[in-house]
DNA sequence: GTTCTAGAAC
DNA sequence: GTTCTAGAAC
């Protein structure tokens, strides 16, 4: 009979899991083993501290020593004591990281009223922790416990928070047969209140009861009952309830709220929000790389990289249990020390690691084919699946072919299932050694060529995981100095520090649809993360939307088309003209942020911003200054009390070049904000003048584009005063009569009636 | 580019 | 309470 055979097959491989209690005195760690040992097939053995010295007490180091022993003689063990704290589980974690062994952790976490009550009442307990004492010594085990987290070593951990969690965990423990294995990650733990705060919070619902609960990790237990209360609670509020990194999202808030009452659970918080790189072995199953050279190297590879990945994590993911390549690894890693905390193995769907497991990973790696199609089998095709088709898409944008030893580090889209679902941010596409001759680039067995290659393949995906890492780690800094732009296009690809969700969670669709003119607009200066790219999709750029440097033309909105349309059709618009010449026209700003402050428009396509200025269009840039000094030089006759200036934009926000005419007033219902007034009043603008020199000098413009710039400090043009705000400032310049700064009146850059006195007339 | 508005700053 | 800014939306 079949049965038969199974069960005869069976003791050849015996499954030992270590399975660590953790709960207070009284929260039922004893009859949790005592019930689960009861029914099950499997061997037990029980350990605990409480009677291991011949009934009585005995040793940490006792307990140890024969848990070791039972899990070497294939029994499974059951670690009975409180295990409240990190460093009390850590050296049990430790038995189990060395071998095939699964290590798991029970947590008991049922309220302290109950544990304490049962304390009391027990009279024969091994712990023997009786009468009043029961209570204050509960109370400070509580206080100082620590939930035990996936990167302490766990390739499991249950939440029990009620009794009935507590029966449902002892079935699923009582019914795992010799050669079974539960699903690893977290499992049963219930958003708590700290939890809740953070999330009304990032709802801005201010109205949130803050009382002391129990306090709980970071983790959200990814069970589908509470998945799904967390989800309709978003639901309810906002359009954001396909994310599941509530937590994430503001791990800040959990962290400082924790302080006081619970900081080393603060500390485990940020650690569980680690950037972490899930990776499934290379090479090692379609490419048929030997397991144990693939293991050697992984390990290598693993600890060289431990130190350069700030504080990311490694996971090697594997979708069964009985991997090979993932008990190797283990094993190998256990060997050389590698800390737990920075690499694991995880038993999962490397594309469901958050919303089965529980396992935050921001990264996922794809052992991808060379041409990096979808399709195929295994990693590639299911990963491909769950991210949509825009990974294709976004892939083909990166390179277009990967050969062996490379990858590709890939941004996803905010809208991928995959970013969504699981908070993955970016795909690393990688590809390794192949030894399988029906497949390209086998290498014959080559294993010294192939070695070669599976390193360099890790150290590339590593590498790129490294980069994500320090790109995100510089994120903050970067956004609070204003250094802009660049930090702008990271940001939309690249959520995961905690409380960074939150921003942009707020704009996600609205970085979505921009997404594509991002990133022309930002592409000939954005790091691509220091690898090697196959080919780059430049070549297949359309070359007239280059400039001269090869960086690519900026994206212009909508609402920037009107002056450019304007341009094109000047005759439908004649009644808002004030001139209309060969190449150029002249109208008033529709917003003026002066008394008088016209636009000189050039009518030549293809030249919308300075960057697109060459030496060629020196002679229409002259032409541009001369009609608006025509301007200025009206204005001034009707006026003589006003002063000119004659400049463009660094980076106009409408497209189209056009000059600036613009008197030195600054009176204007219309200039509202720093923005208006910086980009007259710094280096921003760019007198006509010098801008002239620099194209008959160089050949191009000095843009002056950096963001800083408009929103620096408001200072009066005249006497260089700073003013706290706009209404301020405008007071001020209302009056301040100070001359000019001695550079503007330099070389022409002011307009005024005394510099071209007789001229007019 | 502007408008609108939440919420920060006062 | 009012003023002002900054970010979202267009």
């Amino acid at each position: 009979m079949e049965m038969d055979i199974g069960k005869a097959s069976g003791p050849k491989e015996p499954n030992p899991v270590l399975v660590i209690l953790v709960g207070a005195p009284g929260s039922g760690k004893s009859t949790f083993c005592e019930e689960v040992m009861r029914n099950s097939t499997r061997p037990w053995v029980r350990v605990c501290q409480d009677t291991i010295g011949n009934g009585k007490a005995g040793t940490k180091a006792q307990c140890l020593g024969s848990a070791d022993r039972a899990l070497k003689d294939g029994k499974s063990v059951f670690i009975d004591r409180c295990n409240l704290d990190r460093e009390q589980r850590s050296e049990f974690v430790k038995l189990g990281s060395g071998s095939q062994t699964d290590v798991h952790a029970i947590v008991l976490d049922l309220p302290a009223k109950l544990c304490i009550s049962r304390s009391v009442k027990r009279s024969g307990h091994e712990g023997n922790l009786q009468g009043g004492k029961a209570a204050s010594v509960v109370n400070t085990m509580l206080r100082k416990k620590e939930l035990p987290k996936l990167c302490e070593g766990f390739n499991r951990i249950t939440f029990c928070q009620s009794e009935n969690d507590v029966k449902e965990a002892v079935n699923a423990y009582s019914a795992l047969g010799p050669l079974d294995n539960l699903p690893h990650g977290c499992f049963g733990q219930k958003p708590d209140t700290k939890i809740q705060v953070g999330i009304m919070k990032f709802l801005k619902k201010a109205e949130v009861p803050i009382d002391a609960a129990s306090l709980n990790n970071g983790i959200i237990e990814s069970t589908s009952q509470t998945r799904g209360k967390i989800d309709s609670c978003f639901k309810d509020k906002e359009k954001v309830s396909s994310i599941p990194d509530n937590a994430n999202l503001e791990s800040k808030e959990v962290e400082d709220n924790a302080v006081g009452s619970a900081g080393s659970n603060a500390i485990q918080v940020s650690l569980e929000d680690s950037p972490t790189l899930a990776f499934p072995s290379i090479s090692t199953s379609d490419f048929q790389f030997n397991h144990e050279k693939a293991a050697d190297i992984i390990v290598d590879k693993v600890a060289e990289f431990s130190n350069k990945i700030g504080n990311g994590r490694l996971v090697l993911v594997d979708l069964s249990h009985k991997s090979k390549i993932l008990s190797l690894v283990k094993a190998k890693a256990a060997e050389r020390n590698i800390d737990t905390q920075k690499f694991f193995t995880h038993v999962g769907d490397i594309t469901h690691l958050y919303s089965t497991g529980g396992l935050r990973c921001n990264v996922i790696a794809n052992a991808a084919n060379w041409r990096l199609k979808p399709g195929g089998g295994g990693v590639n095709a299911a990963i491909f699946n769950a991210a949509g088709s825009e990974l294709e898409y976004a892939t083909k944008e990166k390179a277009k072919s990967l050969s062996p030893g490379n990858a590709v580090v890939v941004p996803l889209s905010l809208s991928s299932p995959l970013f969504t679902r699981e908070g993955v941010t970016h795909v690393i596409h990688v590809l390794g050694p192949n030894m399988n001759p029906q497949r390209p680039n086998f290498l014959n067995n080559d294993y010294n060529k192939g070695c070669k290659i599976l390193r360099e393949a890790y150290a590339a995906l590593f590498e790129g995981f490294a980069s994500i890492v320090r790109t995100q780690a510089e994120q903050p800094r970067v956004r609070n100095e204003n250094l802009g732009k660049q930090s702008m296009e990271l940001e939309d690809q690249s959520q995961w520090s905690g409380n960074h969700f939150t921003n942009t969670d707020q704009k996600t669709k609205r970085d979505a649809d921009h997404r594509s003119e991002k990133s022309k607009k930002y592409k000939g200066t954005q790091d691509d993360f220091g690898l090697t790219f196959m080919d780059s999709r430049d070549e297949k750029l359309d070359s007239e939307h280059r400039r001269p440097d090869g960086s690519m033309n900026k994206a212009w909105g909508s609402w920037a088309q009107a002056l450019h349309q304007l341009a094109m059709h000047p005759e439908k618009h004649k009644d808002d003209l004030l001139e209309i010449s060969e190449d150029i026209v002249v109208l008033n700003d529709a917003y003026p942020k002066a008394q008088k402050h016209v636009l000189v428009l050039l009518q030549t396509r293809g030249l919308d911003c300075l960057a697109d200025v060459q030496n060629e269009h020196l002679r229409l840039l002259k032409k541009m200054h001369d009609v608006g000094l025509k301007w200025a030089k009206k204005f001034l006759h009707e006026n003589a009390s006003l002063v000119f200036r004659l400049g463009y934009h660094s980076v106009p926000s409408m497209r189209q070049l056009h000059l600036h005419v613009i008197s030195q007033d600054f009176e204007s219902k219309h200039l509202k904000n720093k923005k208006h007034w910086n980009s007259f009043n710094t280096a921003f603008f760019r007198d006509s003048v010098d801008v002239m020199d620099e194209i008959s000098n160089h050949g191009k413009a000095t843009l002056k584009d950096d963001d800083k710039l408009l929103s620096m400090e408001l200072r009066c043009h005249r006497c260089r005063s700073a003013h706290p705000n706009i209404p301020r400032l405008k007071s001020h310049i209302s009056s301040c009569k100070a001359p000019f700064p001695a550079y503007l009146l330099e070389n022409g850059r002011l307009v005024n009636a005394v510099s071209e006195p007789q001229n007019n007339v």
